[in-house]
DNA sequence: TATAATTAATTGACATATCAAATATAATTA
DNA sequence: TAATTATATTTGATATGTCAATTAATTATA
């Protein structure tokens, strides 16, 4: 009763769920970029995701990957960018659609695959530690719901 | 290669439900801001979001702030910079530490506050729509597990 | 087939995220 | 009290987010 009460006297909006949504997320983009910085310095959690998107789903246009990370084009754009200047990718031509870029991992990025996959579900690992599948199944559906929520408002 | 073969073939919730977690905030952000745009031009769900706190909490410090919205310090620096400048609001001299800034409401403030407040609420609701109280006390139960397992890893 | 409409990607402008370093003030301790 | 340590905020650098406008290539239509 008496934390209630006190929850209650505060009624912000960060203190409703959809806030804890947003907490939940930043302090796991955190521990990835930890865990993936031990192993690889100048990658951030966002390239690497490209990384392994791409590895998984070779010849997707930048629409399709955006779409996948959940990213704007935009955002797409730039962080392919700094990939292909870093050695991580190349953007080759594209010869049956020519607006579409061709996306090559290089070397160097293959073998950075293989050092951050393992990051990647340890981190999952990490994150999801002591939930049963029956609750990572319910949070799904909730957060589905919210999704559908939104994008038919 | 073979640790991603096992990962493409696993498309259950274990191994998506962080990203789902990260569409829904982007979700809710987008009907957020649309929804505030209707109303009040040259405002962002953050800055929005930092009225609404100063509103319930006077006299707190940047610090605080960034604590309760979840942001960084420096964001906070610069989201209220830009709040000073559109003359939502006022840095005044905290005498009793000059450390910190006291933040004080203008009028323009207050009155976006009363426009906006029920903005929040509409968006909220339109969010949670259809969800059970059960549900949401699910939702908020299994995220803050996520969060206390990448804090205390 | 020429024109219009669509699509993929880029760019510009601005806001926010994150980290590290710097600054100023306050509190603690030798 | 002087020197050290801690705290609040700022600043710089770089990455990403979002929107709108632009460019270039493709597809559809009159």
């Amino acid at each position: 009763m008496s934390i209630n009460y006190i929850r209650m006297k505060k009624k912000t909006p960060t203190g409703t769920v959809l806030y804890t949504i947003e907490q939940t997320i930043k302090e796991y983009r955190k521990i990835c970029q930890k865990n993936i910085q031990k192993i690889v310095s100048d990658i951030t959690v966002d390239q690497c995701l490209v990384l392994i998107i791409l590895n998984d789903n070779s010849n997707i246009s930048q629409i399709e990957m955006a779409r996948l990370i959940f990213k704007d084009n935009a955002s797409v754009t730039r962080i392919i960018e700094l990939m292909v200047k870093k050695d991580y990718l190349l953007r080759e031509e594209n010869e049956l659609d020519k607006r579409k870029s061709k996306l090559v991992i290089t070397e160097k990025g293959l073998h950075t695959i293989d050092l951050l996959t393992p990051v990647f579900n340890l981190n999952r690992k990490t994150a999801l530690d002591g939930l049963s599948a029956e609750e990572i199944e319910q949070l799904d559906r909730i957060l589905h719901k919210i999704i559908l929520n939104c994008k038919t408002s």
